[in-house]
DNA sequence: TCTGGGGTCCTTCTACTC
DNA sequence: TCTGGAGTAGAAGGACCC
């Protein structure tokens, strides 16, 4: 049931990170450009609106878009930089109202329910941000409105430019579903538009002979539940009519941290599979002492060759900010379910959290405990060290090789494995 | 075509305790 | 001492999102 009254933005910045690379290579405007891993296993991260009439869109192997759009200029991507851009936004927002929800880098929800009086209706704080995100950023972003984030999300798709084989049409730059009008908006769209509805649950509702959101609210609730749950049933029937009372939520509290990678060529070897491991976990480690929080919870995922994934977890007693005991848990986890064939990718993930584990860290150099190392002390002289001179100044001696450190940085190889040497891909002539 | 990384939430199963 | 049910927590995997 929506909350009368309630005023949501959906902020959603368009193709952001070619967008981002465009400001700083002018000279590639109006070409297909495509972000993202440049290595034989990497995916798009985002593509221009004009590569996207060739079919290429995120999530693709980059292979694929390869051979979609040779023409493409293809970038690395550049996680630091798209995060000081995306800083700059959030700040744009929070000139709007203190209810910003920051959903990733690009978008983010408003509640701008009480800033009528001073900016004006929703959709005209739609358009005084975009109108200041271009001005102040040389960004294009569009806007949905309407009375909750289900709908403003929506409603921010058609507010978008659209590319087709023939070219790209703008888009209506802020679009809203008025109070009264969700019923006629929503029913004629596919069902696969519903947040929460992917492959899995698209194919479940096909064999209902549902295409259509409007479809959906004409199945019984039985069939519906056995088909896909009745937590699931019942949240799609609510957001087929247009109910949605989820609050815009500024802090949301985080569940849990993690770091995996994708090799680019599978590991066979199993000291080599420990270093990774630890230098994982020590990317996982400073992450949590950043953010205050040690976790009892610590997950290993590894992927072998043909895409086979397990996981394991174990929760330990005491909470754990460092490398060291972060291995000492995930190592065993790991050996447990060595694939043969070698391992494709292997994750660490940290969770159930707690505050510092600072009888740990105030340990320092005393006796171990639940199995981990006394290296509470030295975690934080690696933060010390790390803060001054950079992250990749120290780290586990493990994890040394005759190329010096590798140290995990969040966003580092977030679109897979770069080819070694590989550079911008296509002419940017 | 050969499939990333960082998250959240849900379901199912199992082990444990009372 | 054994068995079974209920409740709970942890583990594992799946689905989905950006």
């Amino acid at each position: 049931m929506s909350v009368v009254g309630r005023v949501i933005l959906h902020v959603d910045m368009d193709a952001f990170f070619v967008s981002v690379e465009l400001r700083r290579r002018p000279e590639l405007a109006g070409r297909p450009v495509v972000v993202g891993g440049t290595g034989r296993r990497g995916v798009v991260a985002a593509a221009s609106y004009e590569a996207r009439r060739f079919g290429v869109h995120s999530a693709m192997p980059s292979m694929r878009a390869r051979q979609l759009c040779p023409a493409a200029v293809f970038l690395p991507g550049d996680h630091h930089a798209y995060a000081e851009v995306s800083a700059e936004v959030f700040d744009i927002l929070g000139r709007y109202t203190p209810l910003v929800e920051p959903l990733s880098l690009d978008e983010a929800f408003l509640d701008v329910t009480g800033a009528g009086s001073l900016f004006g209706a929703g959709a005209d704080i739609g358009w005084r941000i975009r109108s200041v995100v271009d001005a102040e950023l040389g960004l294009s972003c569009s806007v949905g409105v309407a009375p909750n984030k289900f709908l403003a999300k929506m409603a921010s798709v058609e507010a978008k430019p659209r590319a087709r084989p023939e070219g790209v049409l703008p888009g209506h730059g802020v679009f809203e579903v008025r109070p009264g009008q969700e019923i006629a908006y929503l029913h004629p769209l596919p069902v696969g538009r519903l947040w929460g509805v992917g492959p899995a649950t698209l194919e479940r509702l096909a064999r209902l002979g549902v295409d259509t959101i409007g479809d959906l609210t004409t199945i019984p609730t039985v069939a519906l539940r056995a088909a896909l749950g009745a937590t699931n049933a019942e949240r799609l029937v609510a957001l087929a009519g247009g109910h949605d009372d989820r609050p815009v939520e500024p802090d949301r509290a985080v569940k849990s941290v993690s770091h995996e990678e994708t090799f680019a060529t599978d590991l066979h070897d199993l000291d080599e599979i420990r270093t990774e491991i630890i230098r994982l976990c020590d990317g996982v480690a400073g992450r949590l002492r950043a953010s205050g929080l040690a976790a009892r919870t610590v997950t290993v995922k590894v992927r072998d060759p043909s895409f086979r994934t397990v996981t394991r977890a174990k929760t330990v007693r005491r909470p754990l900010d460092t490398a060291a005991g972060l291995a000492a848990v995930a190592t065993p986890l790991v050996e447990v379910v060595l694939p043969p064939a070698g391992v494709r990718l292997l994750g660490i993930a940290a969770s159930k959290f707690s505050g510092p584990a600072e009888q740990l860290q105030l340990s320092g150099l005393g006796a171990e405990v639940d199995g981990e190392p006394p290296w509470g002390a030295a975690s934080l002289a690696i933060d010390r060290v790390r803060g001054r001179f950079g992250s990749d100044a120290i780290g586990p001696a493990s994890t040394l090789s005759a190329t010096g450190l590798r140290p995990v940085r969040r966003g580092e190889q977030q679109w897979g494995p770069d080819a070694p040497g590989e550079g911008p891909i296509g002419n940017p002539d």
